[in-house]
DNA sequence: TTAACCTTTATTGTCAACAATTATTATTTA
DNA sequence: TAAATAATAATTGTTGACAATAAAGGTTAA
């Protein structure tokens, strides 16, 4: 029996499920979620190969279960294999992220359409509360990237979840938002501009308020390919 | 090393991967394609519990793979599956495949957008043959729906593929096609107005010749939008 | 008769050994 | 010395048996 202790920061209480992480029940599960954070958090480094012996010691379970765990870490991308040559960590390239940039911007523009049309009072105005809290964060932990930047994907995931389509929230919570903060944990941590992100984020729950679908998907569609153009020029950056 | 065969057929050479049928090496991927063409041709029924022994009896190999083949197929959203309690080939209800259609809308919209972006002279001249190509079959083969069908999705994959964008194409190639085959396979195979449809292809392959990718996605839209209104006035009919 | 509990059965989850394949190394030959 | 080839090692794919869990059915008590 394995049990998850829950920590609740009271200055940021996030609504993601990595941290509520259900008591998975199976050996491929939690398999699946350790190799999945030790990926995101860059201890298993990109490229690298996975040897599923190797890793079955260590986690101290059979090949069977740990197969399992790996495949599902193939859909979702963290991971590639290969027929009989085994499997690596996913190698981010620009043009990946780019890729990745790009499937968000439309579908969270939609998501952001769909919310405009499905959200209740009260949801808006527990989102309206969030961005408050956002605010009093970045005036309190400055620099702080890690906080920011998981308070910025809680903002982009409850949009996900109000669109009410399991599609495009499977999509971006289950794929696209780990590539997205496996790529922060390398590249030096966060964007870095909160305050306009912030107002961003007000324009968008605006948008929503006013029930303008129309509105709401143009803005975060510009939000995201915004925030691509700026952690393009970083990648370009550094690659000198 | 892996090498693909493509078979052209004259009358309809078509450039679905389905077709080329790539010789899978392992046995767990063989059953993943039969237990797939199975489910998508309905001979394992809609909500049908899947017993993991009697499966790998019937296709003749042990449970090992064959529980990786389910794996897949639960990744690719062909069934649903809860720890412990097995596995079911899923049901698509009117909900479900209106989201089917919703995320359809975005992905293939920005593919489209991004189509009118890379597409080369050659690719648009040979997308302008398909429909050509498409209006004789409408001519002469009447009322053969799978081939019209079929026909449908192999223009939207040529655009998805040149979207050139892995996570795009990966969705609607590996995904949602699959499940819009299912479920026109089920429910009396298909929308059956051809010219109508013919002529809204035309259009989004003039917008992309003309570069013009704002037209481009904004027809997409449309014409997938009015695809699902179609299909939905048939299942409420269908529901009385 | 109904509800709770226990027993049985069917099914999934896990394991360790075996087979097949690929990568590596050593050896031979030009 | 370099290239090609064969032997070896490492790794993945596959199998059948065993353990754990959940569903089904029957039994007992109120």
């Amino acid at each position: 029996m394995l049990i998850f202790i829950i920590i609740v920061n009271n200055t940021l209480k996030s609504s993601l499920p990595t941290v509520l992480s259900t008591e998975t029940q199976t050996l491929a599960s939690r398999a699946f979620e350790s190799i999945k954070s030790d990926i995101i958090a860059g201890r298993l480094s990109q490229g690298s190969k996975i040897v599923e012996s190797d890793l079955a010691l260590k986690y101290g379970i059979s090949r069977g279960p740990l197969r399992e765990a790996i495949h599902r870490l193939e859909q979702i991308r963290l991971v590639v294999r290969v027929p009989h040559a085994g499997s690596r960590v996913v190698a981010l390239d620009s043009k990946m992220i780019e890729d990745i940039y790009v499937a968000r911007e439309c579908l969270e523009g939609m998501a952001a359409r769909l919310a405009a049309r499905h959200m209740t009072g009260e949801d808006i105005r527990s989102l309206m509360e969030l961005l408050n809290q956002h605010e009093r964060d970045i005036g309190k932990a400055e620099g702080k990237f890690y906080f920011q930047s998981e308070g910025n994907i809680d903002f982009h995931y409850r949009i996900a979840v109000a669109s009410q389509n399991r599609w495009i929230l499977d999509n971006l919570n289950g794929e696209l938002y780990q590539l997205i903060r496996m790529c922060r944990h390398q590249s030096g941590q966060a964007p870095a501009r909160p305050q306009i992100s912030l107002e961003q984020h007000r324009q968008i729950a605006s948008a929503i308020a006013f029930r303008d679908e129309e509105l709401a998907e143009l803005l975060m569609r510009r939000h995201i390919s915004g925030a691509w153009k700026i952690v393009k020029t970083i990648l370009e950056e550094k690659h000198e």
